[in-house]
DNA sequence: CAGTGGTCTAGACCACGTG
DNA sequence: ACGTGGTCTAGACCACTGC
């Protein structure tokens, strides 16, 4: 990374005042820092350049390349360690594995988990899930199913849909051999980090096969998640429609 | 608010190097500004002093005030509007009326909404509540239940409890008589003013006295929501637990 | 035009992690 | 000792608002 293509940036800032489509210059580098983390130019887990050497290849202050960073570590993309450097956020570090997953136990016990994979197939896409991963209508997705138990209780089921064309080595054998969440699994094996995510969430009554799945009465109440991730640039790449027990846990949020 | 009573700072930095209680400077004046807002000396909707008469005031830099500002506005404590100054946040406005209700419709359009006061009375608090709200078991709190109504279709009942030292003179009459949300009242009537809120989801299955509320089958399942709203100073000022119709709207997350 | 927050810079010093 | 991010300052200029 030592080389240092400067960016192509005139003497006069690159922006007309009063201009329509006018950017601070840290939006514009902070732009340019995504492109690099979309490109793949730096890897989860590893070190982006220090401010310093961004500064110098982008022609500006250390002050705005700091600020630029400064948002990116704001919606975790980045994260910082003083005295080491900053670093592509993961899904494959302890610390935050769980970053997508909201439902903690009622008392504060934490207790072991596991998955269960149940099916993962090649399917085509149906027009509701061609339209939340921006496909079109029969293109491929692979559809997934697995059920999370925590302390050997089935709590989770999960119904996982993504784009075929991308993930397309995805098959059951590699999802049974591997261990660990599928976040982690999809960044290192298909390059895609998962960065953002919508959820909706209802209250419905179990099916007779969610029932059984999850050795509870058919109609219980169920919560269901309905949750679309978002790679670099906005990019859908997952549906996921989870039915949680909340007998003894919860889902928590937070609001601001 | 042009008394300028400087801060009790000493030349040398007010922190030992490698100190066990070291803050920054703008974490400083962060907890300066929040004892502000605390104590009332802005209120909700006003205006705070400009950078520059809150930097005089503080003997630091213009800057220094300006992150401690950041941090607040990022918190939702706070707004900046260029050109005009920061406000204090408010429950009051409608472009933030619906800061906390996560509750949104599944198809786009947005109907009118009512609140029905069905209940407000005073009562002594249960164990379980007085842990909530941080007080001791038997101390009065105030109980209240209402039906939210979107489109004339009843949709959230809201059961709510507060401390009864502070939200004295609430009644069943002067809820009766107020329009807008009950978060506006509590800052105009009382100076409270809720400013983050934790809340735990469950599926539930509705209870008979539920169902005839909300004119739905018992045993319907139903999506109960557990918050904790707190003030200034992460004091718990309000325990609600409500429970919403999922049939046609969803509560929305966002997950970074 | 004056006052506010927003951007950008340059430089000094501190705290942390590693060698 | 060195390099990293973290804090703090001072000053210039820009953009938005309201008089």
């Amino acid at each position: 990374m030592s080389d240092s293509p400067p960016i192509d940036r005139p003497q006069t800032p690159s922006r007309a005042p009063h201009s329509a489509a006018f950017s601070p210059l840290y939006q514009q580098i902070k732009g340019l820092i995504l492109q690099g983390l979309d490109r793949g130019e730096w890897k989860p887990g590893e070190s982006i350049p220090s401010e310093l050497e961004l500064a110098a290849r982008f022609q500006v202050s250390q002050g705005t390349v700091r600020k630029a960073i400064d948002e990116l570590a704001a919606e975790n993309l980045l994260i910082r360690r003083q005295g080491k450097g900053t670093f592509v956020a993961t899904h494959n570090e302890a610390k935050v594995r769980y970053r997508f997953l909201r439902l903690a136990p009622d008392d504060g016990r934490t207790g072991v988990s596991s998955s269960q994979i149940l099916d993962c197939r090649r399917a085509k896409a149906s027009a509701e899930i061609a339209a939340a991963l921006d496909l079109r209508a029969g293109d491929a997705v692979v559809n997934m199913r697995r059920v999370l138990s925590f302390d050997d209780v089935p709590t989770i089921l999960d119904d996982i849909w993504l784009p075929g064309s991308i993930f397309k080595g995805l098959t059951l054998e590699s999802l049974l051999r591997y261990r660990g969440p599928v976040y982690a699994l999809f960044e290192t094996e298909f390059g895609v980090s998962m960065v953002r995510a919508e959820e909706k969430l209802r209250a419905v009554a179990a099916t007779d096969v969610q029932a059984e799945l999850l050795r509870i009465p058919p109609g219980s109440p169920l919560l269901q998640v309905e949750r679309i991730a978002y790679t670099y640039g906005d990019r859908p790449m997952e549906l996921r429609r989870g039915h949680y027990v909340t007998e003894r846990y919860h889902y928590r949020n937070s609001l601001n």
